[in-house]
RNA sequence: GGGGAUGUAGCUCAGCGGGAGAGCAGCGCCUUUGCAAGGCGAAGGCCACGGGUUCGAUCCCCGUCAUCUCCA
């Protein structure tokens, strides 16, 4: 038998072939889809081609191959809770794909697929089926064109090539936009891999239930741009977007029949199996644990590297959640300990080679891993002990069902899992309403706003835009790739208004007050991109006829550019001279913060270390914002060491230095590259450097892919103050800084109220401090030494008052009012009352902030006799036009009118004469 | 983005409309050759923050923030 050939190898083999074929290969893009709110994932390979397909951008490439990062996890159709239950689910995976954008088509991309598959792979031709598109609905046009390239490919069988509807073979992006027919391989792995033959009538068949007949790869020929749900025109340019599951065809060509038993995974399954103990039979006798934990420690171990931590957002909540899960049925085969770290290693190892993120992320994704199993641990403590708190009382209550809401509480606010619940519960011979908890789980979902549409895909005038480019680029007015963009050269430009858009159409003239779009050759505005805000400024014609005051700017569509504002004087003109000025203040303000937001990264890998990675960048002209992920708190002394480091970076007043180079190049130098953005092949890269300028040794101070704008030295930033620093997320902390005008404008302010302050303090500004601090103990030393002093000439006079107590029907009652004393010392006295008499009542008053406060204490022998301080109270608050309450033996009332307080009192023996018994 | 829970002494938490508490840790003294430990005593709190209701709010209501958790 031959030797099977490696994923690693067949991988390879893919793109090797489509390079052959005059394709470049793309690197696969994060699994955080850059620019894209839509998408929580990356989930196609397509996800970063979107744009050109959209039309909203170009590729320097015709034709493209890849192996694209895929997560599939959460959606519409949440199936992770099936994932590790069958051998093909995954919640990450590899996409290997070949894209035409407007080159070749149907023809080519049928006859690649054939001899890949065919000559290349060696897979037996009579074993393959093509399924054409034929539309079940009549309305659209059968794919004819890809049904006879089918049966033109040798060795191809005529009845092998099949028709399928919408829902197979119709592919659509969204609602709206680029759609097309499909057309998918299939392979017939004979009847020993149908999983269904014991089903009565069951039959295999493509496209049917079970697993003999597999779909390897799906050819996308997007023909049409879909207007609304019955109108579709065709595309001036048709594209081919090519789609194949690496795990399924590695495990094909490998001939096993799961995906769990190619060699991308036994590695980690080893590992897994070195834990328990576990002989290979054990292991499949039960596979599904192990099928769960090396699926999510793979996904989780891709997450990491590309930047998505543990957290209870979004995307890091779908990390946690795979790592939680897989840490659940690590305890179904005698797993406690941490120990994802070790089988997200293997992984690692297995792909260093092909996604260097992975190994460059080793001890980030060990950390992170281990960090989350801690935290399930102890949330699953703390949920443990609510639920014994319920089990007791059930069992009280002699009821043996524990209600499904009840144990949807304990899922949904402590984190304890439903098969923790019930287990336990088994434990306590109780049962679950397992109904009762899917239901709640259901009312939750709607609750959160579940079922929600996704959001409207690329900008809805991209059409108009397009049509728009096009026309000016016909006429001549604009070069082949539209409007010219240097917003590093260039603040100022001159040329004439090519187009007016106002309302979503373009228009000749617009007038005073109007919000337009305008369109001119060449713009040195900047466009906002990769944290940094729009430049804004101004437009006027030559003449100085009329302005416009630009606030945003815009990229509707591939090669245009806009400038949107509003008219401020005059009517501008299609055709006028005009001149676009940015607003250079506004824009310096900008390049400090953004070039010190480069310094400020560089710092933090200094001070915190290497994990502290870019998560979210702001660069405004009055402040930068920064996130950035790290999973303790940042001492005070840290955040110092940052602040003084990044001064220090701008006193040495290095040169900046942008150049261009291809990505691979930057790459391959070191420079950082951020997850979640997206970069073309050409890339700017912005060096800061230690040495002098010139030289072109290594010693970077700061290297990064960046499309931003910076100055030439460091210096020009001026002075760097952090604002604050909090978190954003969990795992994510936040820094706020200033720089250049904003930051002497903040640090001379501060300087003020020091100076302000050492003058009140009559100290020096070193002083301050410790003075302050003085100050406060001896106010506080002061505060207390009063009261005690006012405490205790009251307690003084009250005690020379216990010594004569008045008695009414044989028992002492004791009234009094005691001028500025507190709640707290009245309650005093009546405790000292109640020492000195075993036996009677006690009403003290007094006014506090001018209203009138009534305690009392009666003694337990009193309370037999029908009088309770409560009641005495509510009696005597009446009189002062308020209420009080309080225990039969202290109470407290209070009133209005501190004029009645006498009156009060009085009412007090009116009161023990009616009730006293 | 939405739902739920929690925020009280350094730590772990109880209290839940009328006197802020326990255990542990820390401090002082005593017992002990010393240690382990025990005894006694004192200290330590804007009861997260900001509003509201109430005669009175740690407690009830609203908002904010933080942490935990589930859903999207």
């Amino acid at each position: 038998m031959q030797s099977k050939p490696s994923a690693a190898e067949i991988r390879k083999s893919f793109l090797d072939y489509f390079l052959e074929q005059g394709h470049t290969f793309v690197p696969s893009a994060s699994l955080v889809p850059g620019g894209d709110a839509t998408l929580l994932f990356t989930n196609a390979g397509m996800v970063q081609f979107k744009d050109v397909f959209l039309g909203t951008d170009k590729r320097s490439y015709k034709r493209a191959t890849n192996s694209q990062k895929c997560m599939r996890v959460a959606g519409k159709h949440n199936d992770l809770e099936d994932v590790g239950t069958d051998d093909s689910h995954h919640t990450f995976f590899e996409m290997l794909g070949n894209w035409s954008f407007g080159d070749y088509y149907k023809k080519e991309a049928i006859e690649w697929a054939w001899q890949l598959l065919t000559d290349v792979w060696g897979l037996p031709k009579s074993q393959l089926y093509a399924t054409c598109f034929k539309d079940d609905k009549g309305d659209i046009p059968s794919d004819e064109e890809a049904a006879e390239n089918w049966r033109k490919q040798t060795g191809m069988l005529p009845e092998h090539v099949l028709y399928f509807g919408r829902k197979d073979n119709f592919w659509e992006m969204a609602e709206t936009g680029p759609c097309g027919p499909c057309s998918e391989i299939h392979i017939d792995r004979g009847v020993k891999y149908c999983d269904l033959q014991s089903i009565e009538g069951h039959q295999c068949k493509v496209n049917g239930d079970c697993k003999r007949f597999l779909e390897l790869w799906n050819l996308v020929f997007i023909q049409y741009n879909r207007l609304s749900p019955t109108q579709l025109n065709p595309l001036p340019a048709t594209h081919v977007d090519t789609g194949m599951g690496f795990e399924r065809i590695v495990s094909v060509l490998q001939e096993v029949d799961s995906n769990y038993k190619t060699d991308l995974f036994t590695p980690a399954l080893d590992v897994i199996r070195s834990m328990t103990g576990e002989s290979e039979g054990q292991m499949l006798a039960h596979f599904t644990p192990y099928r769960v934990i090396a699926d999510h420690a793979r996904a989780a171990a891709f997450l990491i590297a590309d930047g998505v931590v543990p957290g209870n957002t979004g995307r890091n909540y779908v990390c946690r959640m795979i790592i939680r899960r897989a840490a659940r049925f690590g305890t179904k085969i005698g797993l406690y300990e941490p120990f994802l770290a070790r089988v997200a290693d293997a992984f690692v190892d297995k792909y260093a080679e092909f996604f260097p993120e992975m190994s460059q992320n080793r001890q980030n994704i060990i950390d992170n891993l281990t960090r989350e199993e801690v935290r399930f641990a102890k949330t699953i403590e703390s949920g443990t002990a609510v639920l014994d708190g319920l089990l007791e009382d059930l069992n009280k209550s002699n009821n043996n069902i524990l209600p499904g809401d009840k144990a949807f509480e304990l899922y949904a606010t402590y984190g304890l899992p439903y098969e923790i619940t019930r287990d336990i519960a088994h434990e306590h011979s109780l049962e679950v309403d397992e109904y009762g908890f899917r239901s709640a789980m259901d009312n939750h979902r709607l609750a959160s706003g579940g079922g929600k549409a996704m959001g409207e895909l690329g900008g809805e005038d991209a059409e108009m835009y397009n049509q728009l480019t096009q026309k000016l680029i016909n006429k001549g007015s604009l070069g082949k790739d539209g409007v010219v963009y240097d917003p590093y050269q260039t603040v100022a430009t001159d040329g004439k208004v090519l187009a007016l858009v106002e309302g979503g159409q373009p228009v000749e003239e617009v007038y005073l007050g109007a919000n337009v779009a305008v369109i001119v050759p060449k713009t040195g505005f900047y466009i906002e991109s990769g944290g940094q805000l729009s430049d804004t400024g101004v437009m006027c014609d030559a003449k100085g006829t009329w302005e416009i005051e630009v606030h945003e700017m815009r990229k509707p569509a591939a090669g245009m550019i806009t400038h949107v504002g509003e008219v401020t004087r005059g009517n501008p003109k299609v055709g006028d001279e005009v001149v676009a000025l940015v607003d250079l203040e506004r824009r310096r303000d900008i390049m400090r913060n953004h070039t010190a937001t480069h310094l400020l990264h560089a710092e933090l890998h200094k001070v915190l270390g290497e994990h502290a990675r870019q998560a979210g960048s702001l660069v405004a002209p009055e402040r930068l914002r920064f996130d950035f992920n790290h999973n303790e708190t940042i001492t005070t002394h840290q955040l110092e060491q940052i602040e003084m480091g990044v001064n220090k970076a701008i006193l040495a007043d290095m040169p900046v230095i942008a150049t261009s180079k291809t990505r691979d190049q930057a790459i391959s130098e070191g420079a950082t590259a951020l997850f979640g953005e997206k970069y073309g092949d050409v890339v700017r890269t912005i060096l800061i450097n230690a040495q002098a300028s010139g030289s072109d040794d290594l010693a970077r101070y700061s290297y990064e892919l960046c499309g931003g704008t910076h100055l030439d030295h460091t210096g020009n930033i001026g002075t760097f103050v952090i604002l604050s620093e909090g978190s954003a997320a969990a795992g994510v902390h936040r820094i706020e800084a200033a720089t250049g005008r904003a930051a002497s404008q903040i640090v001379s302010e501060r300087l003020k109220y020091i100076r302000q302050l050492s003058k009140m303090l009559s100290s020096s500004s070193r002083e301050i401090v410790s003075k302050v601090s003085t100050v406060l103990d001896d106010l506080n030393e002061m505060r207390r030494q009063t009261t005690e002093l006012r405490n205790n000439i009251l307690m003084e006079k009250f005690n020379s008052l216990l010594e004569n107590v008045p008695l009414i029907k044989g028992v002492q009652v004791m009234r009094s009012i005691v001028d500025g004393a507190e709640i707290e010392v009245l309650r005093n006295m009546c405790d000292q009352f109640r020492q000195k008499y075993s036996s009677g009542i006690a009403v003290l008053g007094t006014v506090i902030n001018g209203r009138p406060i009534v305690v009392a204490t009666v003694t337990e022998d009193i309370i037999k006799r029908g009088v309770k301080a409560g009641d005495l109270v509510k009696y005597v608050a009446q009189i002062l036009g308020g209420s009080g309450g309080g225990k039969p033996t202290l109470a407290q009332a209070g009133g209005k009118d501190p004029s009645r307080l006498g009156d009060a009192l009085e009412g007090v023996i009116n009161y023990i004469e009616t009730n006293l018994k």
